[in-house]
DNA sequence: TATTGTTATACTCTATAACTATA
DNA sequence: TATAGTTATAGAGTATAACAATA
């Protein structure tokens, strides 16, 4: 027997816990999912760039759409006006991302990242994606793929 | 043409924004992902039974593994010592969820769901289960299933 | 000495709402 | 009136570290 004197079930140390009831649930394995990833993600580019993920998300959304607007970012991150003022602010005072007002109406502005910004994202998304090939070794690339779609599936069943 | 007059590439109002970069982002996808199981939660049990998602997983694990130690749990969840023993003593405090004091080691405690927690835990988890067949309608059961197991193997890619 | 759990504190991130300037 | 963005403030959640009790 592996098990100390006094551990009742759910108290072995090894391994992981279990989740019968949970295990069902796309909530929750997400949830676990994200846990492993976020530690991806600040082990290959979040500590050495000093890019929180929330950052990197919205410097790489700026580059792959031109122009796009700090409200067309809230919707699709599903963060507040507010928050996206915050988070646009830091991109601008690292000189990342620069903001250009509109022409046609003088409330909205147009993003843009800037040479630093595009040179800092292109060294991140090649980070991340090595590391992320490094690190969750438990998916095949064509697992890897299919979790992908599957997840961007997911994704579209909001509101 | 649907466009405005002044709108760029990325500032189109309907649909989602362009990802080219970050489509291959596990940890990207598995975010927005996040974003609509996370409304479905507090749509179909969080708000109606005044439950955190955190907290949900604590009751959850606790009643899948009765006697488990704080310790585990926070390992479990990745979170620290102290904040596992602020969601368990709110779990306390509803009456959902008792404290047992070990008898081979007095510093740990054994952790265990009250027949109050049980019954929330357990309407809860159904209500979930079923908000989740119904909200995320862009997958089949059989995807859902798939989806579940390949996110199972992300998390074990932890450490 | 190391470990379990608690407490105190500060920090990060988010939500709410009032505000401006435009439309 | 409605919308885009800003600002101020409060709240939720987390991390850090010092602590007490026990091994």
């Amino acid at each position: 027997m592996a098990r100390k004197k006094d551990e009742g079930a759910g108290d072995l140390d090894q391994g992981r816990m279990d989740e019968a009831m949970l295990h069902d649930l796309v909530g929750y394995q997400l949830a676990q999912a994200q846990i492993a990833t976020l530690a991806v993600f600040y082990g290959s580019v979040g500590r050495p760039l000093d890019l929180r993920h929330v950052e990197y998300t919205v410097l790489a959304l700026i580059k792959e759409n031109p122009a796009c607007t700090p409200a067309r970012l809230a919707k699709e991150l599903a963060v507040t006006a507010g928050n996206i003022t915050m988070w646009v602010d830091r991109l601008v005072q690292r000189e990342l991302v620069r903001r250009e007002a509109s022409v046609s109406d003088r409330r909205v502005q147009h993003l843009h990242v800037t040479p630093k910004g595009e040179a800092l994202v292109t060294a991140a998304t090649r980070q991340l994606l090595e590391g992320e090939r490094k690190r969750i070794t438990a998916l095949s690339p064509a697992e890897r793929a299919l979790l992908v779609e599957l997840l961007h599936k997911v994704a579209t069943c909001r509101d």
